[in-house]
DNA sequence: ACAATACATCAGTATATACTGATACAATGA
DNA sequence: TCATTGTATCAGTATATACTGATGTATTGT
């Protein structure tokens, strides 16, 4: 029995966090909450720059959070699994009381 | 209607996953789920600075994802609402499937 | 083959933020 | 009151990472 934590899984759930804990990877992801889309139709409907959308992309594959399907020259993507959906869900409900402590915490930017 | 995401709220969303995406707060977090504990009880449980908690501490509470109360001349904190458990719990979940992807992800650190 | 379109990659810059160590403040007991 | 203990704050440093602009690669149509 340990007394703490498994440091491992600390610091990879962390990183899991921070997958979701940037603007532009989020506006990505609640996109994709309406469908698979394609790159170029993540970067309309977001109004990011090209090559920050695919550097995200990259990140949000390489995380597993979404998945990638070539078609034709157009990719399409999509969340990968349910509870990256369930995860925004209840950020966004908990958000629903906490929004003000957030808004205004200094620690954070 | 509108066709992207409220800006404000993505924003906020970021910033409220940004408290949940450090080892440190997680390491806190995970501690309190065992229920109320004094600043140098986690101290002890986590092995980090006190300094360190502290400030994490306060970041955690401004944000309202822990509460504090005052016991002489110490400070218990607890997690402040079921849902950040929740939130905790789930990417747990998650992380079992995805745990590979992120540990090698090489776009965040 | 060539041009056009869709997407990915990369280097460089700027910012955010975690952590340490020093110090301040608060509460208690002698 | 003074010393001790518990907690908070702060400046400075180091690192992480978001974004831009340029360029590379892949796919398709002519």
């Amino acid at each position: 029995m340990l007394l703490t934590a498994n440091p491992t899984s600390i610091a990879l759930q962390a990183k899991l966090f921070r997958g979701f804990a940037d603007p532009s990877r989020l506006s990505i992801m609640e996109t994709l909450r309406d469908g698979e889309m394609t790159v170029s139709e993540i970067v309309e409907a977001t109004q990011l720059s090209q090559s920050n959308i695919s550097n995200h992309l990259a990140c949000l594959r390489d995380c597993g959070l979404v998945a990638a399907e070539q078609d034709g020259r157009y990719v399409r993507y999509r969340l990968s699994d349910p509870r990256v959906e369930q995860l925004l869900a209840l950020a966004d409900e908990l958000l629903g009381d906490v929004a003000r402590g957030v808004y205004e915490c200094v620690h954070l930017k």
